[in-house]
DNA sequence: CCGGTTCCGTGACAAATGTTACATGGCCCC
DNA sequence: GGGGCCATGTAACATTTGTCACGGAACCGG
């Protein structure tokens, strides 16, 4: 699609400069990518940088094992962090990020995202609060796993989840939220069964609904 | 002390630029600080982005029970990649930073860092790999909390130490490993126990001996 | 040398998490 | 309706981690 300077006033909630807003037109790319796909996996090159205009990405951290963690959600307005430090060093991505939810992005080539720092001061506040939002992720899910048991950081990842998605009732079997906690079905079964005993939420097959 | 350009040119080892280092000598403020001292501690407001010349400080994690786990460590060359975030959108501090080993810093100016990001390429690049850097220290923390037993963690964590103050006779107490591990001394204890019957280090009041 | 303090070792038990093994039940497709 | 697949439930057991209780050893200051 091509990209006017009206549709991104609008979609970036005027946060950027009209010079600017003409440069990501002529240069951005936009993207529609629908839930499953990967925009990422580790060990890939990033040539450009997204910023999410609408939808949900998970980033996630693979260890050797083949296992793979939940680090965070990206969601509408923000961008990778870890994109931009890749690119700005050409490093290898060190993170998985598939798509959570159909998403749109816009694409920002590399060299841009250097040049357009001193040139608009919108910009260069955009990219310091990536950065500290993504920080600010990474703490959050360090403090999680260092501090909380797993039935805390269960519920907390159901929030989560509710949250990002807008609606009280989860489509997801408990394979997965094994697999983003890093432990087994089993204990996740155990665990949501005593969430539900105590009135939590309710279960049911490839769904689970938030009462609280 | 006041900060001279040649002074600087060798204990920065050359990686800035001759007017930058004009500047940092003009602007910046060169502290030595004495182990078990606090940089700074949650809530607190940052002014200044301090660079490591030459020491190791320690960056934790307060929870709310008054509990402080061990993020990572600052050495040579370092620079802190939360003052930064902080400084940049006056945000308090969300770790605590204490100097582990005597160490020298060069404190910039908020503004300061502002200001270069644009003048002085070579500024821009090391703020960026400072960022960086952190993320990766913050990653592989992530990576042990989630993936690793606590004797795996306990081992790495001991190795870094080691690295860290150059010697393989680490002075330390099982209480502060638990702390920094966020467990209990007893576990430590244990583990250590369990790491000397193994023939990897010989235990002493007040010390480690490191052996493989 | 004595008394107090800090550090360490350790057994016994509790709680949390991981593993194995198997049963059940829904759902899809033919 | 029947067979097969997938998701879930659950018991039983193993391992890991956390907690409590206590004793002894090293050190320190008088």
């Amino acid at each position: 699609m091509k990209l006017t300077n009206e549709f991104l006033q609008e979609r970036l909630n005027g946060q950027f400069e009209h010079l600017l807003l003409d440069e990501i037109a002529k240069t951005g790319q936009y993207k529609r990518v629908s839930a499953g796909s990967y925009l990422i996996r580790p060990g890939e090159y990033i040539r450009s940088v997204p910023i999410i205009l609408h939808g949900s990405v998970k980033i996630m951290r693979p260890d050797k094992e083949g296992r793979e963690a939940l680090l965070y959600y990206l969601g509408g307005m923000d961008a990778c962090a870890m994109s931009l430090t890749c690119c700005l060093g050409s490093k290898q991505s060190e993170i998985t990020a598939v798509v959570e939810e159909d998403t749109e992005l816009i694409a920002i080539p590399v060299d841009k995202v250097d040049e357009w720092m001193c040139r608009f001061s919108t910009w260069k506040q955009f990219v310091f609060q990536t950065y500290q939002k993504r920080f600010d992720n990474l703490l959050a899910t360090v403090d999680e796993v260092i501090f909380q048991k797993l039935d805390e950081r269960l519920l907390a990842y159901l929030h989560k989840k509710a949250q990002s998605c807008g609606c009280r009732v989860l489509s997801i079997t408990h394979e997965e939220i094994a697999q983003d906690l890093a432990t087994s079905r089993e204990v996740i079964s155990r665990l949501l069964k005593q969430l539900e005993r105590n009135g939590v939420l309710k279960l049911m097959r490839n769904k689970i609904e938030m009462l609280s």
